[in-house]
DNA sequence: GTCTATAAACGGATAGAC
DNA sequence: GTCTATCCGTTTATAGAC
């Protein structure tokens, strides 16, 4: 019974985390976030004593997923980093609203002084480095004149670009598709005997249902 | 002095973009925004009925930039039409603040009924379908396998991506440089003679400052 | 730990004088 | 067209009882 006030706590950011995803964080009331976890909205600030407190925990969350996914991350380098980063993909699409948490809040944050921007930018920069680190120790198959690092950048942006586009029609847009063509593409541009990891690339996720517009 | 009027009304728009750039659309308040126009808050609804009034009338401002920009894309096709868009990459860096507000709008917009919500959706299925044209008309050296469709909304989600890594760190992230090698190993893996158009790469925009962290 | 009640501030929008 | 004054809803946060 000692962990009662924990589960509470989990209770509340479970909440949080639904709220901001659908009214990101200046339009969601900590009186709507209350309600959604059964409890007063004095009640929560027991536990969270501002809204930025609450943001910021929410955030740390994503942080614990994130040591998971570098996890994740360390199990391949090169072409085959690619493959994990489809999987990723396709976890994103499966959980559904709450990555649109990070999206709607990292639009949110290039505005000044936004309490989440600092988060955001340093999670940008430890990001790139984990996947330009799988990058360059894959590289054996590598052009010379690529630069990891921009390339780490480039396949973040093509990620989060193909999500806001998802998120805005996802019956239109196959972002896991757009991610399996641009990531094979990748591979056969760059590496020398690529064959073997994209034909892991055409595997490694279930056929999408074909949603595209025909 | 009939157009004194619509002097206040390009007051007001330019006022509410520089202010929406600042603080998105929620924060953002009409005080703020009269007070920077140098105008009262109910002499601004005066001119604009009410806040979403004004939202829309400043989303109505990039359409007609768009307009102008579709003129660009129609003067490109396949592998020159990234060229292009290299172009606009550099011109939205020059611009800085205004296309923030853009990418904090878009980010904002994924919520649940928000007022630009259906907006955003409308101006991305232009953008990218006026893309796809431009990549099929100048398909005579695409790989088949390519869905001009699908590398569109690749080539748009790349350089939304890069734009938000950038407006969080510009010091570190040169969106220029990266959409550059982006493009050129696009146009590299993809059409049979493009080295004219990849050495128009090099030199269309002018070489950045390389602010990229050493 | 949780509640009710309320403070204190801010938001968008309206009324009506000039 | 522009202003001052004001209404009214909403929000975060606090006070204090239980």
């Amino acid at each position: 019974m000692a962990n009662r006030g924990v589960a509470r706590r989990e209770q509340i950011l479970y909440a949080a985390m639904m709220v901001f995803a659908d009214h990101g964080y200046h339009r969601a009331s900590l009186a709507g976030i209350a309600e959604q976890a059964g409890i007063s909205q004095a009640g929560l600030l027991h536990h969270f004593p501002t809204k930025q407190h609450l943001l910021i925990a929410v955030l740390e969350v994503r942080d614990r997923l994130d040591v998971e996914w570098m996890a994740d991350l360390d199990g391949g380098t090169g072409p085959r980093l690619l493959v994990t980063l489809l999987r990723l993909v396709d976890r994103n699409r499966r959980l559904g609203g709450l990555v649109q948490i990070y999206t709607a809040l990292s639009g949110e944050s290039v505005t000044d002084d936004h309490p989440a921007r600092a988060w955001f930018t340093g999670r940008y920069e430890r990001v790139t480095a984990s996947i330009e680190v799988g990058l360059r120790a894959g590289a054996d198959g590598l052009r010379p004149e690529v630069d990891c690092g921009q390339l780490a950048r480039e396949v973040v942006a093509v990620m989060d670009g193909l999500q806001l586009q998802w998120l805005l029609n996802p019956e239109v847009v196959d972002m896991v598709a757009a991610f399996r063509a641009y990531a094979t593409r990748l591979i056969r541009s760059s590496a020398l005997d690529p064959e073997p990891v994209v034909a892991l690339l055409a595997t490694a996720v279930p056929v999408p249902l074909a949603t595209h517009a025909g």
